[in-house]
DNA sequence: CTGAAAGCGCTTACAG
DNA sequence: CTGAAAGCGCTTACAG
């Protein structure tokens, strides 16, 4: 029904081959033949038919990508970053959300091992524990990568920010700063809110600090939380110096909470978080925060990949990267 | 390199063509095969090539996906509910981004086109204004559904949200609970923003209420812009009762000037906007809003592809599908 | 510089 | 119920 290669050639009078070493640019091919073929390629509209050409080629330069969830802009952003890498180097994505279901994971595994993927960018979802799954890819020599989450299991690529460290960064600067009363609300405390909470309790207890207990606020990553969390806090006696919130969603509960009871902020008590930009630099006063280069972990992650594949043969180490965060000082911290 | 087909059937002693239909589940294999079959496929880990099966099949069960940029909500939303659909009716998707390029739409048409997608879910860079290459598409007779924006050209199916129709029933609501004094901070009057801001004149008008020029503000979808829309109309002297905002965004800018002011809304002045859900809700006090359902559309343009896919050759009338919007009432209007 | 041959893994009629 | 034959559109050696 479309056209297709020997379309082409019959027009030409000449065999297939020329016509998709022509098109493939091979220094077989005279320059005018070249011409001519690209030029009646063109006339026909031909699109050529890449499930033929990866059947042939062992190569589809296609990577398959597994998100937890694809309205997460931490996640969504990173896909960014990926794309950006992909198109460069000339490769496609193809996307797949597991919704934080195991089941679903695998089956996008699996669906994407069928497409033939060159290799595999997963983020897995909060409770995949066993690596299974991914000893099957592993045994098929499918390179993989994981990203923006730890990973539970040893043996794999990873590329990742690390909260612990984030949250410990971010500490010290108050520290350095001058503050010793701070309050933590913290997101849910299986995933990266409890990494966090530890990052900030060890800063403290390596600053010899002392942490009140009423100023640990278990909660979630939703401004709820913060709004309730603040008050918690605001009820129980004296007023810490900072409130150190789990994300930029907690900030946002915890402004418009401090903002109810007449406080200002950062003269009456500061605020800060652990947040990628976008959300984070819309609150007033801006907030000060650490910034999770978002962008940088997808272009990062997609280029890890990417060198995984092309350098198939050779022997790889393996590796584990951490990229660094940013404190941004903006005027939430007094 | 992997396991195939025909290695099964050597493995057991039987065809190639047995395999594939007892995998298949074919009526013309025994149980007892079936079973046999699927159980050493299994124990072989044989995971089946859709790229050959691609081949020979017409039908891919593959959609390609094109958005102008993936970190925006209310695209990812879309794109979630197209990914629930999709899964039920056991299609796939294949997610590519224009960033608002023409050039990157056009060539994400072809690579989908390329990869013998069953059909395209597009929704167009804001400067799509020609039909050419959806010319080229139709040519082709791949079904085609434009989703999520207004769509410059007739002759193709659609389904989106009416901006006008949304920004107009919110004012007709305001006017309906008393409101006379309204302001309307817009958002980029180049795409949505214009048409809401259109809505908002044309039920004034119709009316027959006056709108103060200082209270009509051109702005873009960023809290900055709602922030210094607020002041500018503070500074211009009487205060409306109600300000309209172009989206959430705008309203979270509004809501920081207003506080600022030390004004209470709803007490001092209500706020509305025209956003999806999530944003929307996320503000103290709670946002009156119309919001759009991102997620059904995604949903109902899945449906909408596969019923013009599946029913490609009975003569099919062009759709146009507008989405109801809804009014949420919460504690932003007095 | 050009082309004939073989094959990628799977599926679809068609014959037995 | 099982299988031999032909083909999907393209590519890769290999021969001329």
């Amino acid at each position: 029904m479309n056209v297709k290669q020997s379309d082409i050639a019959a027009k030409l009078g000449i065999s297939r081959v020329t016509v998709t070493k022509a098109l493939q640019d091979s220094p077989d091919i005279s320059t005018e033949m070249k011409v001519k073929v690209k030029q009646i390629a063109e006339e026909m509209d031909y699109i050529p038919n890449l499930t033929a050409r990866h059947l042939t080629a062992k190569k589809t330069r296609t990577l398959g990508v597994i998100l937890p969830d694809i309205t997460n802009m931490y996640f969504s952003s990173i896909v960014r970053g990926m794309m950006e890498v992909a198109e460069r180097e000339s490769y496609h994505i193809i996307l797949t959300v597991s919704r934080e279901e195991k089941t679903k994971e695998s089956e996008n595994i699996f669906k994407l091992l069928s497409m033939n993927v060159d290799g595999l960018l997963v983020c897995q979802t909060l409770d995949t524990v066993e690596a299974e799954i991914f000893e099957k890819v592993k045994k098929r020599k499918k390179p993989l990568v994981f990203f923006g989450r730890p990973v539970g299991f040893s043996g794999y690529d990873s590329i990742g920010f690390d909260d612990f460290l984030a949250a410990e960064k971010l500490t010290e600067y108050l520290i350095s700063k001058g503050k010793t009363k701070i309050a933590h609300i913290s997101g849910d405390i299986k995933s990266d809110g409890g990494y966090r909470l530890d990052g900030f309790l060890s800063a403290m207890k390596k600053n010899k600090l002392e942490v009140n207990e009423d100023w640990i606020i278990k909660g979630k990553f939703f401004p709820e939380y913060g709004y309730e969390g603040f008050n918690k806090i605001f009820n129980a006696g004296t007023l810490p110096e900072v409130i150190f919130c789990g994300n930029g969603m907690i900030a946002q509960g915890v402004y418009d909470a401090i903002r109810e009871k007449e406080l200002k902020i950062p003269e009456d008590i500061s605020v800060v978080a652990v947040d990628h930009k976008k959300f984070a630099e819309m609150l007033y006063p801006k907030l000060t925060y650490i910034d999770y280069p978002t962008r940088t972990l997808g272009c990062e992650a997609m280029k890890l990949i990417i060198q995984k594949i092309e350098s198939k043969n050779k022997k790889n180490k393996i590796e584990n990267i951490i990229l660094d965060t940013f404190l941004i000082e903006n005027d939430s911290l007094a």
